[in-house]
DNA sequence: ACTTCCCGCCAAAAG
DNA sequence: CTTTTGGCGGGAAGT
């Protein structure tokens, strides 16, 4: 251990296990809401005291047997669920920083040294290691397993889990522009999002399986499979006879001419998009899309980069652009094989090999089922899916509405994990680790490349197990080794304890679980990329006007596309005005979807187009599941039964059904129309959202649940998500803080008795789980990251 | 020679 | 304006 560490990242190590310290000092002793942000903004310059430093750092050596669990354990399972884990997961990090050959050659050298090091210093050492390092320790894939250590799967809501950029660049040791690289990519798939500037929230594989369901659907919609299918041909076409066949892609559009192509082109332009929509996210989503989708669940990068890229009609397929377009997608596998949710493989066709990633993650996604009634949130996305193709110039970044970002994960992970405890408790600790990776389906890394530092870091994680048996992640595991698809699972078993927080978290949990930023392929293809062009133009047209005002979007939630919207005015920032406009926005949207295809033209011509455009981009994905339901009031916590409850309720009876009734496109063909959605069930959809703004969140419970409760609670968290939603949007002007502030007493209304509880155990920040209060602060700040989504 | 993909320039957003 | 975020592609390590 020692000698790994002081090998790779001493200083780091010492800057992590300061920082640590004293993030959780801040916890414990902080307890007002207010005294979190101050905490923040020193980061790195964290002094901790000596003392602290020196204790951590023995209970990291040791941490490896027995001390972290020993120490977290009792109260482990909450506080350690924000903090704990850094000690131990820097040692993890230490260790699987630094690869076996480098452990061992250095280990000779240095042993000593590193110790010493480590007490003394952390600064100098570096340079010498970095150096050294081989390209591929250097990798992102390395650098994300790193970075992954140091959270837990499924993260205690209740605690903060918020990750500081600027401390995890200085703690791994890599330039800020990896870690970005990475984020992105988790952002994609919610596992992680963006709070502030610097800040992003941990939400680990709470939603992941929700997430992955959702993209399947948009994946579903895009006809990529269909996609897929065709390129394949041209390719075995092409080889067989050398002409170029060419374009072939999906442009499926017949009609975008239609509309002014001049203008579509010239807006359209690559410049026009604005970089958020090339970005990494997108193509991360997409790329997961493609995965989801095809058969074989086999992709190979040369296909997947086309697709990506364009599909747009643009023939000419530069080179220089399939080139970069691939590297990007090597950027994005690896941190993909990180995650275990693919592998590396090599697809042998006519032309010889070509790499091509496996999906190895979950495979069938429950998606409907459980989650996917929630489709209430779902259907946003659809809605959005305008256009897809424009993949490229997307500028639409605008699209997404804004995250309201929140930890609705928080709450539900909290929940799971206490239930992990139990059955860890039960069960023996040990195995642990292995279950992680049975959950992920893959025993042994998938990734060949990095065994050894795979190997180092399931180690580790063993170790962190064994010592923190309490921790939720072991049982998270455990959980998933049950049941992979659905994070949920865990909430069910969670016993009384569980509920009490999660009651709590109920308000909360909404605002957060409803939004989540999710990429849609816009179905595109039926629109022709030249429509998309031309819708895209005209929202900047639209924007620019707008713009002017341009108070951040960002901050006041206001994506950009409310602003394109037509009516909207420059200033229209205000919070009502939002609402308004959100729901207008929606409204659209569902219209949108209601349409059809074949409407889509006309939509385009109208404002409409506006709104699919952005839409287009990234969707906010609606993430309920996670989150148990509030049951709310209830200590007691009989989640279980709650959740029926909530299936039964009207609203979320409504929503189920439109999700399922819609997505389904089984097109026939690729071309025009995908997306049909029934629109009865929008409208219905629609309503219930605006009755349950009015609502308000008391009522929150509905929960959709069509055909399949799920028996897990998470279901209900659907129903919430349009309640919290709303519930959001209220709350957004004021300022995190004073919503803080103000919300708590507000909010606890609802449910009364936890709050308190939570506010012992966490730091402000986790205290401020508690409904409203939590909504207040995770104000999204990011266009992309949340889109507001559903209703 | 080809594949993989790190590095970091530099510009677009955000603050 | 400064800082953060992140597209992009050269070119090097790895095979």
């Amino acid at each position: 251990m020692t000698k790994s560490d002081g090998i790779i990242s001493r200083g780091g190590w010492k800057m992590s296990s300061t920082l640590l310290d004293g993030q959780q000092l801040k916890q414990k002793l902080e307890i007002n809401p207010s005294s979190s942000g101050a905490a923040r903004e020193k980061k790195k310059v964290v002094f901790v005291e000596p003392q602290t430093q020196l204790t951590t750092l023995g209970k990291l050596q040791e941490a490896q047997k027995a001390m972290g669990p020993l120490s977290t354990p009792t109260k482990g399972s909450e506080a350690p669920g924000g903090e704990p884990w850094t000690p131990t997961s820097n040692l993890k990090m230490l260790i699987s920083a630094a690869s076996p050959e480098i452990r061992n050659r250095e280990k000779e050298k240095n042993s000593t040294e590193e110790h010493e090091n480590s007490s003394q210093d952390t600064e100098q050492g570096e340079e010498s290691e970095r150096l050294q390092l081989s390209r591929k320790e250097k990798s992102l894939g390395l650098l994300c397993h790193k970075f992954l250590a140091r959270y837990p799967d499924y993260p205690n809501p209740a605690v903060n889990n918020d990750i500081c950029l600027d401390d995890v660049a200085i703690e791994l040791n890599v330039e800020r522009r990896r870690i970005y690289d990475i984020m992105n990519v988790l952002e994609s798939l919610n596992m992680v999002s963006r709070l502030a500037k610097n800040r992003y929230t941990w939400h680990g594989r709470a939603q992941l399986a929700h997430t992955l369901a959702l993209l399947q659907r948009e994946g579903e919609k895009h006809h990529y499979s269909q996609q897929i299918q065709q390129i394949r041909q041209r390719h075995a076409e092409d080889m067989l006879e050398m002409e170029g066949e060419e374009k072939e892609n999906e442009d499926i559009d017949g009609e975008i001419t239609q509309k002014e192509p001049g203008f579509s082109e010239a807006t359209v332009d690559a410049k026009g998009a604005s970089r958020k929509d090339k970005s990494l996210r997108v193509m991360s989503q997409k790329f997961v899309m493609l995965f989801l989708v095809s058969s074989p669940r086999v992709v190979s990068l040369e296909i997947a980069a086309k697709i990506l890229i364009g599909e747009d009609q643009v023939v000419d397929q530069d080179k220089s652009k399939f080139k970069t377009k691939i590297r990007r997608l090597y950027d994005i596998s690896n941190v993909l094989s990180s995650l275990k949710l693919i592998k590396k493989v090599h697809v042998t066709e006519e032309r010889g090999r070509k790499p091509a990633f496996k999906w190895t993650g979950p495979e069938n996604l429950s998606l409907q089922g459980l989650q996917v009634e929630a489709s209430s949130c779902p259907r946003p996305l659809e809605s959005r899916s305008s256009v897809d193709n424009c993949t490229k110039n997307l500028f639409c970044s605008p699209s997404t509405k804004r995250g309201f970002t929140r930890h609705h994960s928080l709450v539900k992970l909290a929940k799971s994990i206490q239930d992990d405890r139990r059955k860890i408790n039960s069960a023996p600790s040990s195995p642990i680790k292995i279950t992680s990776d049975a959950a992920n389906g893959c025993f042994y890394p998938s990734k060949m490349d990095h065994l050894a530092e795979i190997c180092k870091m399931q180690l580790d994680q063993q170790a962190m197990n064994a010592q923190k048996q309490s921790d939720p992640k072991e049982a998270a595991h455990l959980q998933q080794k049950n049941s992979v698809l659905s994070p949920i699972p865990p909430v069910m078993t969670s016993g009384a304890e569980a509920c009490p927080r999660t009651v709590q978290l109920s308000l909360a949990p909404p605002p957060c679980c409803s939004l989540v930023p999710v990429l849609l392929p816009h179905a595109v293809y039926s629109l022709s990329p030249k429509l998309c062009e031309i819708l895209q133009a005209r929202l900047k047209d639209r924007r620019g006007a707008l713009s002017s005002s341009r108070a951040s979007a960002r901050a006041l939630h206001l994506e950009p596309e409310f602003n394109k919207t037509p009516h909207n005015n420059p200033d229209t920032v205000e919070h009502s005005m939002e609402l308004q406009h959100f729901l207008e926005t929606e409204e659209r949207e569902e219209k949108m979807q209601s349409q059809v295809t074949p409407t889509l033209q006309d939509s385009t011509g109208h404002t409409n187009t506006e709104t699919l455009i952005p839409t287009g981009y990234l969707i906010p994905i609606s993430q309920q599941p996670l989150l148990s339901f509030k049951e709310t009031s209830t200590s007691s916590g009989e989640t279980n039964k709650t959740p029926t409850y909530i299936y039964r309720t009207p609203t979320a009876g409504s929503i189920a059904p439109s999700p399922q009734e819609f997505t389904p496109s089984p097109l026939p063909v690729h071309r025009p129309t995908h997306r049909v959605s029934p629109n009865p069930s929008i409208l219905n959809f629609t309503l219930q959202n605006l009755a349950l703004i009015h609502n308000t969140p008391s009522t929150t419970h509905t929960v959709p649940a069509p055909e399949q409760p799920s028996p897990i609670p998470c279901t209900h968290m659907h129903a919430h998500t349009p309640l919290q939603t709303h519930g959001m949007i209220f709350i957004k002007p004021v300022s995190p803080l004073t919503l803080i502030r103000l919300q708590q007493p507000a909010l606890t209304t609802p449910k009364s008795g936890s709050a308190p509880q939570q506010c012992f155990f966490h730091t402000p920040v986790s205290t401020v789980v508690t409904p409203t209060a939590s909504k207040s602060l995770y104000i999204p700040q990011r266009k992309l990251d949340v889109s507001s989504e559903e209703h």
